[in-house]
DNA sequence: ATCGTAATTGCGAAAATTCGCAATTACGTA
DNA sequence: TACGTAATTGCGAATTTTCGCAATTACGAT
């Protein structure tokens, strides 16, 4: 018990918690792409984008393969694309549940100044 | 949509990404607690604990609630969870698959000398 | 061998996070 | 009111993360 499970629970998050990532994986979700696809499709320079897919790649998340001149990632395992459906629904309910507050604040106050 | 969906995802999993903040959401997995049970039960000094549950109390992911003169903390929601189930998940599928992969190498290389 | 594109790495500056100490707020009790 | 415990907040130092630039590696084509 070298490394106690709440810490790598933790790194594993930590790992995630950054927008160009999540967006690597999401796109991944869909299939492999070359890292000039996905450079096209996130905002970030390519210096920036190999970064990140180092982080990845370290961590197991994703593999990464040469193909002639280009590099293809691919998500590694299917319980990547189980965590992100998990982190959406939690989004989502929260979202919504402030829209429903938010709605019965303009409901009960309605027409009343905004002072 | 003021922010996109994946930069909201990615603060989702950096707020997740530190072991106290892991811990405490663990510990209240079983239920409501009050400060002073989890800080017998994380080894943290009770400012930090404070802080690490002021950020979670800000992002909305556990809920505080004053009872006399302590203050007890829950979950809010149950996707919480989720997510925490999600995340071990993957990490025991990554840690077989490691295992595996050593029990191989083992094998291969039963009675050779270490390099 | 040389050139051009794809992708990565090394490194230093800037930004964000973490942590402990001191001070503060909130509550119950003498 | 004064005191003690529970919990939080403000703040500065230390650590970690992020980002862009320059340099490097890998591959295909000329």
């Amino acid at each position: 018990m070298s490394v106690p499970l709440y810490e790598a629970k933790a790194e594993l998050f930590r790992l995630l918690g950054h927008p160009v990532r999540i967006r690597v994986l999401e796109l991944l979700q869909d299939g492999p792409r070359p890292v000039r696809q996905l450079l096209a499709e996130i905002e970030v320079e390519p210096t920036g984008l190999s970064q990140h897919l180092a982080v990845l790649r370290r961590s197991g998340l994703v593999t990464a393969q040469r193909e002639g001149s280009t590099v293809v990632y691919a998500l590694a395992g299917g319980r990547v694309a189980g965590l992100l459906r998990a982190a959406r629904e939690l989004l989502t309910e929260k979202l919504t549940g402030q829209n429903e507050l938010l709605d019965e604040l303009l409901r009960d106050r309605a027409g009343s100044g905004t002072s």
